[in-house]
DNA sequence: CAGACTTTGTGCGATCGTTCACAAGCGTTC
DNA sequence: GAACGCTTGTGAACGATCGCACAAAGTCTG
């Protein structure tokens, strides 16, 4: 099938792949990037801005004016040489790629305080998003209404799901929970999920899972934080004090 | 001197890049994943596993084997062949080089959910953080105490960064305050930044910034989503449906 | 102690992403 | 209407990352 060339490695991936290529193959990190363009531009043409060129957006935004212009390449050519692009016609056509306008369905499980922000987030900003299901375990909070949604009991995650036609769905249970919840999320339909549970996720091919971690993004800052100490300290006293821990000599 | 080949490159990654790359220069990519190494080891050390080979890491992480060893192999050569690796051992390695015994002071300015999520995430379980203070402008919020900690008012932010010697931020706030509450902890000689707030932060040279945004990630999965849906409609009906909206025609 | 087996560590090519630099194209002015 | 200045869109070089494949180096067995 579509897979034959691939030898025997494993689609590692996870899915997606085939589909992605079949329509006109946006780079992944143009789509990570698409979302912040959408956002400045809708804050430029609520200042009453018509226009931009690559350079004033690509400052706002943080990245190379060369890189966005490549970015926006991959939708068309919605700018004008000599001139920029339309703010609110890129807008459009931003929108347009990424589904803004779709109204996608979204299912959040685990309605601790995380739960909670993003059932905040993406229940009030009209991002192309629509809250159908707030799912927990916990009988204090079944019941309760959270962002104008009623908070089910997790036996009802697959009704619930089934009856929006929910394909997004929102993992932000403690970690022990997330791969039974995962697996029943991918059992009654869902194709997408985000996990902000710290534990790695199995899903089956075809299921697309991006993961958020607040503690590996605090330790990627911890990191350069030692690097840079280090940095200053090697500098100072040119050579480095050994960590000499009680493990250190183990083997 | 160490740059000496690097023509007139700007600096553009955010400064950092001269001391890092002065201790032994991990790559981005691998720093990335060192987290997720040490979390797994650490739940596989109290299964009572004491080796593992790099397949059944590399397996259990979600990542490949030769990849998984590639990114071990910039720490130094802790593994033993034929064998695998020690878990203790690794466990240990991996700790110091991302600074996880360090206890890394942390400031979270802005205690609504996400602040509240984010300090019982970090506060409770020991990942080499400790939370020394949260701030927020709301005076309902200003002292309570939350995971331990009071909240101060946000007039006091430099004095809490003083206090404890904090070089660690995290932005919690709507995205209208970011900026402000950026600048301030720079001024205050924070050098890391986790910003929660859909904006883009502007920094000086030296100053690390990572950007989580639960809205950018949610439409990420909604364009695979919309990938995938597309997909099957060409392969239904062969001829795309265009869009065909009112801004469709703008120009 | 030798040979078979296992697994690490790494050289190498392929792929993906970024950046430079410039031709092509548009509007404006004289 | 021609010349000029500005900005897009993109070819091409570069750099980072990935994954394969294999030699080196260890364990285990007889």
């Amino acid at each position: 099938m579509l897979f034959a060339s691939v030898s025997a490695a494993v689609p590692s991936p996870a899915g997606v792949t085939d589909l992605r290529k079949s329509t006109h193959a946006i780079p992944d990190a143009t789509v990570a990037r698409l979302p912040i363009y959408h956002r400045v531009l809708t804050s430029l043409l609520e200042s009453g801005v018509e226009s931009v060129s690559s350079h004033e957006l690509a400052e706002v935004c943080g990245v190379n004016s060369a890189k966005l212009r490549k970015d926006l390449s991959h939708l068309g050519s919605y700018g004008t040489r000599g001139v920029g692009y339309r703010v609110e016609y890129l807008l459009f056509q931003i929108a347009r790629e990424i589904g803004y306008a779709q109204d996608w369905p979204v299912v959040i499980v685990g309605v601790g305080n995380l739960g909670n922000a993003l059932a905040g987030y993406a229940g009030s900003a009209d991002r192309g998003f629509r809250i159908v299901g707030l799912i927990d375990s916990d009988a204090d909070l079944v019941g309760q209404t959270i962002a104008g949604v009623e908070v089910r009991d997790l036996v009802e995650l697959e009704a619930v799901i089934a009856e929006h036609s929910a394909s997004i769905g929102v993992i932000a249970t403690p970690a022990s929970a997330a791969q039974a919840v995962c697996d029943r999320l991918v059992a009654s339909g869902v194709t997408s999920i985000l996990n902000f549970a710290p534990s790695v996720l199995t899903v089956p091919q075809g299921v697309d899972v991006r993961k958020v971690d607040l503690g590996t993004e605090l330790q990627i800052l911890a990191f350069h934080q030692q690097q840079r100490a280090e940095g200053l300290r090697t500098r100072k006293t040119s050579k480095r004090t050994s960590p000499s821990t009680a493990l250190e000599n183990i083997s």
